[in-house]
DNA sequence: TTGTTGACCTCTT
DNA sequence: CAAGAGGCCAACA
């Protein structure tokens, strides 16, 4: 029997589509399942956490499916590094994410998020990597 | 199939 | 100090 030679080898690595597969993809879920209540973190403290900080755009990406993911994945507990909510349009509604925050306790002027620093969740820090 | 876009971050000019 | 470009991986046209 020949060695299996795939051209077109099928990556496992699939969205909320598929569900779960991919690694980074999982552990991007998994940290952001870990944020607790109250708390916010940034794409690239997720992406640094997994090794990898340059990959900051796949963990957005990933967050785009992590709405329809079961568990549902907080990601309205995801920010970018400047606290704004990014990625607010994607909730189905402008205002969810802000909304979903403020239930959070956090306060969201402007899209930003107030004290972010403060209520930052650092995976590395408190998982203790 | 290739090319472009995307919830980003960091470095360089 | 501010603006621009580069780089990562995956999905969509």
């Amino acid at each position: 029997m020949p060695p299996k030679k795939k051209p077109t080898e099928k990556p496992k690595a699939v969205l909320p589509s598929g569900r779960k597969d991919s690694s980074f993809f999982e552990q991007v879920y998994d940290v952001a399942r870990l944020i607790p209540r109250g708390r916010v973190t940034s794409y690239g403290a997720i992406a640094a956490y997994l090794g990898t900080k340059m990959s900051a755009r796949m963990v957005g990406w990933a967050m785009n499916g992590a709405v329809h993911l079961k568990p549902p994945v907080p990601a309205h507990r995801v920010v970018n590094r400047n606290g704004m909510l990014s990625g607010k349009m994607h909730f189905g509604t402008p205002t969810r994410m802000e909304e979903l925050l403020k239930k959070e306790k956090i306060k969201v002027v402007d899209d930003i998020i107030v004290d972010f620093e403060k209520k930052f969740w650092d995976p590395a820090e408190e998982l203790a990597i």
